[in-house]
DNA sequence: ATCTATATTTCGAGG
DNA sequence: CCTCGAAGTATAGAT
């Protein structure tokens, strides 16, 4: 490995550690971190370059490549995303993936050169997406309309799942669109949705109602344009009122 | 600095090179990488939480922290954006922004710490990209139909741009939306445009054409059947068209 | 500041 | 494998 042997090498030394599951004999995932004066070029799905500069080049155990300035946050400025697979030449790396994109990196100066290995990590673990809010809602139907009540989560039709059927305390149909942010989008999502299940004799007709955290006024304006009614959801409260022994931060 | 002194700190050595500009007295940018057995709590937009594991920690001059597990591409399993502030503590670093979200990255042990001067990157050069579509497509509309002619590029409406305004051979005015991709958005958009250019007296009858160098099954069955039209667009070819003294791939 | 449209979006689920 | 919807989307441009 040429690139490895220019830089101070600093190789991880630990011994006994859950191994990752690809680990059986001579391969063991490790990331790779290099600092280089380095040229890049991308022709793929568009074409960029990267005059010759100091960077921070991240090699990872997927196969990925990246290559991050001092800023931008955690974009990189350029990249090739897995599968895809590094052939290192002195002074050039060509990563290629299998549509034949290529980002070739040409380095001037290695000034660090490090591997690190890092194990297959116990992933993330989240709360509070969409999918937490229509559960909740599902649940506590109510929240949508004085005597709201669920028939169905997912409900599918010909153009995809409606997030939630509910009937109103008259009994007729209502499709629920629920959005962490309530943007247009949304609401012509929802559009699309009622459209179709109007043309159904067995549902319509059939309300809607455009439920969020928090609504943007020109996605309100449509949807109530369109007879949609909007609903801004209090995801702490209904939390809250979902169980009371649920610890909260 | 605590952490810097536990692991095996490598300062970056170099001298004259050009400094970023921000450059004045004491500070200098830098970049800081950091492998670290660390748990990650994360309260903001939502809730997540990384179990005690070894991760790269990515610190930027932008003040920006990432979490890296040695997969998932250029993406971190945790963040935070900048701008934002790396309180350190021994064992525990803390990093907030303006509107109270937190990080809280909980130390086990430190396997490498160093830091590196990039200075201000001189930035990407792109091509290829929807404008460049445009241009084309203004140069030559009669991809776009038998006998278009151009009326305007960015064609102002009150709800935003039209890409291209046309006339078609019998003189009639056709909206034309280019999208690199087309999806079903983009047939939404033209369709929120044609709406209201038809209620124009002046502009009135409006038809549309989808222009795109890849059409989804979905968008073209959602255009067609509202009478818009759709066009496939081979921007290589177009390009080629376009001069033929560019260098092609 | 708000809103719109784009992104080499990335990522995951479901057919 | 595609297709679609969600993302702590982020980001740039225009109003």
């Amino acid at each position: 490995m040429v690139l490895a042997e220019a830089g101070g090498l600093c190789e991880d030394r630990r011994t006994a550690r859950p191994r990752s599951p690809d680990f059986g004999g001579t391969r063991v995932a490790l990331v790779r971190l290099v600092i280089a004066r380095c040229q890049v070029d991308y022709v793929g799905r568009l074409t960029a370059h990267l005059p010759m500069a100091p960077r921070l080049l991240l090699v990872k155990a997927d196969g990925s490549v990246s290559i991050h300035a001092d800023d931008r946050a955690y974009k990189p400025l350029n990249w090739m995303s897995p599968p895809c697979w590094l052939e290192e030449q002195p002074g050039v790396w060509t990563v290629r993936n299998k549509v034949d994109e290529s980002l070739v990196i040409t380095i001037d100066e290695v000034l660090h050169d490090s591997k690190h290995e890092l194990g297959v990590d116990p992933g993330l673990v989240k709360d509070g997406v969409e999918a937490h809010l229509q559960e909740l809602l599902a649940a506590h139907p109510g929240v949508l309309g004085e005597g709201y009540t669920l028939v169905r989560r997912e409900y599918m039709t010909a153009i995809g799942p409606v997030d939630l059927l509910c009937r109103d305390a008259d009994g007729r149909s209502v499709a629920v669109e629920i959005k962490r942010r309530g943007e247009i989008d949304g609401v012509e999502q929802l559009t699309r949705y009622l459209e179709l299940m109007n043309r159904d004799p067995l549902l319509a007709p059939v309300a809607g109602v455009f439920a969020a955290q928090q609504i943007k006024p020109q996605a309100r304006t449509l949807a109530e344009d369109r007879g949609i009614r909007c609903v801004a959801v209090d995801y702490d409260a209904l939390r809250g009122t979902e169980s009371k022994d649920l610890r909260l931060f």
